[in-house]
DNA sequence: TATGAATGAGAGTTCATTCAT
DNA sequence: TATGAATGAACTCTCATTCAT
C-alpha cells in the first residue's frame, strides 16, 4: 500500500484519537490499532507521537485556512470590478461580505470536521510546540479578520489610525466569539444551529457596534 | 504547620503547576516539591491528583465568580428603588453599568492571577471531571451575563421574546470574546492594557449592535 | 523468543517468588528478574499482579487435579466389569485402592513440586479471589475423596444414609490430614518419607477406623 | 489510663484487623483507629507492626495452648486414682480420654475465638519471622499429642519402639486433621456443629485404625 | 501519657519507543 | 514495506515509621 494513503489513514485515527482522548491520553497503541497498522509503522512513517501530533494540527489547520480563506473570496481576484462599497451598518460593503461569508466558512468547516476543529480548539492546552503551532493559526485568522475589519473601515473613510490601534483587539474578541459559538452550536444537542444562523447570530451582536466605532463613537462608563 | 496553611501551601503550588504544564504533564512530585511538602503529606490532604486537581478548579472558580459577582454589584441591593434605565446605546442603564462593572472586574481578577485563571481555560480539555465542572462555572456566567442582556432589553421596552430566543446566543458569544480577549491580554508582552480598556473594547464592539438588535434591527447579508 | 515460553518461564519465576514470599512480599519486580525479562512485559503478557497469581494458581492446580485423578484411576474406565470390592479392613476394595492410589499421588506431586504446593497452599490466605479459586481446588480434592469413602461404604453394604451424612466430614478430615502431611514432609530436613510412606501412614491412621463406622460402631466418649 | 488496658486494647484490635485482612493488608492505620488510639501511642507500646503482630501470635497462642491442656488435664495431678485403662477401641484408657477432652477444648476455643484462631491459622503463611512461632505452637501441640498417644500404646503394651517411629506421624496426621475441621466448622453458615460433634467426627475416623495399629496391625497396599 | 504533622522508601502500573527480522 | 517482541523511564499512590510538642 502506497505510503501516501498508509499516512493519510494514519493521520485520520490519530485525528480520531487525540479529539477523542485529549494529546496526553490517547495512546499511540490505540491510534496504531484504529489505523489498522502495527505501531512500528507508525514510528517509521511519522517519527514520535509529538511530531503526529503537530502533524495532525498543521493538517487541521491548513483546512481550516483554506476553508476560510476561500469563503472570504481572498484567493480570487477581488479587489476588480466595482466594489458595492459602503459602511458596516449600511450594508453591502466588500469587507462586510467576505467577513459574513468567512464566518459561514468557519462555521461550516468546524461543523463539518467536527474532530479535526476539537483537535485545533484542544492544542493549546498541550504544552509549548503545540500551543505555538495553534497560536500561529489564531494569528493567521486574526490576521485576516484585522485586515478586512481594517479595510471596512478605510471604505468608510475613517484615519488609518484607528486600523493601527483598535482594530486588533476588535479582531481578537471576534475570534474568540467565533470559536465559542463554534462549540457551543456543536455541542447542542437539541435544535442544532446552521452555520449560515450561528454567522448571523455573530454579525447581529457585533457589526452595528463595530460601524459606530468607524464613526468614531465610543463607549464610555459615563455618559 | 497547620492544616489549613499547609492546604493553601499545595494548592497554590499545585495551581502554578497546572497552569504551567498541564493536568497529565504536572507530577505529584514537582507539585509536591514546589508546595515545600512531602508527596505524601499532598496525598493525605488532598485524596489523589483528580482531587487536588478539582480543588484547584473549585477554589478559582469561587474566586472568579465572587470577583465578578462582585463587580457586577449582584450582592448589594441592587434592585430596590427606581433604576435608571435607558437602553443600551442611550447611556446609563443599571443592566448596561453591572455588565461593564461585572467585565472589569473580570478581566482584572484574570489578569491579577493568571495562573489561576489558566487552570480554568485549560481545564475542560483535561477530561470528563474537569470538564464538568468548568461547564458550570462556563453556565454560572454565561447565565449572568444572559440576565443582564435580557434585563436590559426589557429596559429598553422589547418584547419577552428577544430574550428567551437570542439573548442566549449573544451571551455565549460575549463570554466566548471576554475569554480570547483575557487570554490576549494576559499573553502580551508589549502594552498590555488595563482592564479597563480591555472592558471597553469589549463594550465598544458588541453594545451598540445590541441597542440595535433590540430595537429590532437584523444584520441580513444581502441588504 | 515465542510467547508461550516466555509466558511459562514467567509463571514459573512467579511460581517460585509467591511460594519463597507470599503473595503481598513477592514483588513484581523481581518475578521479572527472576523471569529474565522486563516488568512491562510480565504486564504485557500477564495483565497485573492479581492476574499473575490466578494464573500460578489454576496452573498448580490443574496439575494437582490431574496427578491425583490420573493417581486414583478415575480417567480409566473403572467402574466396569465387576469389582472386586471388599470393605476397607477387609482389603482389596476398589474404592480402597483407588483413594491409596490417589494418596500416594498426592504426595508424589507434593515432593515434585514444592513451590507449586506451596503457592497452592498458602494462597487461601491472601485474600478473596484466590481464596475462592483454593477452596475450588479442596471442594473438588474433597468431593473425590467424599465420592471414593461413599462408595466404599455402599461395598461395604451400609445404608446410603451414612454415606450422605457422615462422609463429608471425613472427608474433610482427611484432606486436612494429608495437607499436613504433606508440609510436614516437605518440610522435613532429615529422613524424609517417600510419598509410600506418608500414604500409608495416612492410610493407617484413619481406615480401619472407617471401617468399623460402616459397620455402625461409633466412638463415644463414655463406653 | 494504665497501661495494661491500653495494650490490650491494642492487641484486640490488632487480632481483629488481622484476622480479617491478613498481615501485610491490615493497615497500622486502621489498627490504631480500631484501638481508639492515635497511631504513635501504638509504636510506643508495642514497637513495631512485627511486633505488634507476634504479640499477637504468642497472645492468641498462649491462650489455646492453655485451652487445650485445661482439656486434657494435663495440668491436673494426673496419675493419681486408678486409671480405667485400656487400649484405644476397648474404650476408657485414660489417655483416650485426655485426647477427646483435649479435642473438645480445641475445638471449643478455636469456635469461640475464631479471630485469634484465625490469626493463628493464618500466620505460617507471612514470612519467617512468624511461621517460626507457629511452628513452635503446632510443635508443642503435636508433642502433646505425641505424648498423649504413646501413652496409649504403651498402656495397650506394645512396645517402646512404637511410639517414636509411628507416633510422630500420626500424631502430625491428626493435627492437620483437627485444623482442617476446625476451619471447616467455623465457616460453616447451615448447622454449624458442636466443638463435640466435631471432636467425635475425628475420634470415629480414626481411633479405631490407631489401635489396630497399636495391635501391630499395618495396612497394606495388597493383602 | 498522648498526638498532630510529616516523610523515606518502595509498590504496581503504563507508555512512548526501539530492536531483530 | 511491515511487525512481534521487548524495555527504560516515569507516574500515581501507600505504608510503616518518627519528630516535636
Amino acid at each position: 500500500m502506497p505510503r501516501e494513503v498508509r499516512e493519510r489513514q494514519m493521520l485520520d485515527a490519530a485525528v480520531a484519537g487525540f479529539a477523542r482522548h485529549g494529546y496526553q491520553a490517547a495512546s499511540m497503541d490505540d491510534i496504531a490499532e484504529e489505523a489498522g497498522v502495527s505501531k512500528p509503522l507508525v514510528y517509521l512513517y511519522l517519527k514520535s507521537k509529538e511530531d503526529l501530533f503537530t502533524a495532525c494540527i498543521r493538517r487541521e489547520r491548513a483546512a481550516l485556512v483554506e476553508a476560510v480563506r476561500g469563503g472570504t473570496g481572498a484567493d480570487r481576484a477581488d479587489g476588480d470590478g466595482p466594489r458595492a462599497g459602503g459602511v458596516p451598518g449600511s450594508g453591502g460593503s466588500g469587507a462586510e461580505q467576505q467577513l459574513w461569508r468567512g464566518l459561514c466558512a468557519f462555521f461550516a468547516h468546524t461543523a463539518a470536521r467536527p474532530e479535526g476543529w476539537s483537535v485545533l480548539h484542544r492544542a493549546h492546552t498541550q504544552g509549548e510546540p503545540f500551543a505555538r503551532e495553534v497560536a500561529g493559526l489564531r494569528a493567521e485568522i486574526t490576521e485576516l479578520v484585522t485586515l478586512l475589519l481594517g479595510r471596512a473601515a478605510v471604505d468608510a473613510g475613517c484615519d488609518e489610525e484607528f486600523a493601527e490601534r483598535e482594530v486588533s483587539g476588535l479582531a481578537h474578541a471576534m475570534v474568540g466569539a467565533a470559536e465559542s459559538l463554534a462549540v457551543w452550536a456543536n455541542s447542542r444537542t437539541d435544535a442544532v444551529p446552521s452555520p449560515k444562523e450561528t454567522a448571523a447570530t455573530l454579525m447581529n451582536f457585533c457589526w452595528t457596534g463595530l460601524g459606530q466605532m468607524i464613526k468614531g463613537a465610543r463607549w464610555s462608563p459615563h455618559r
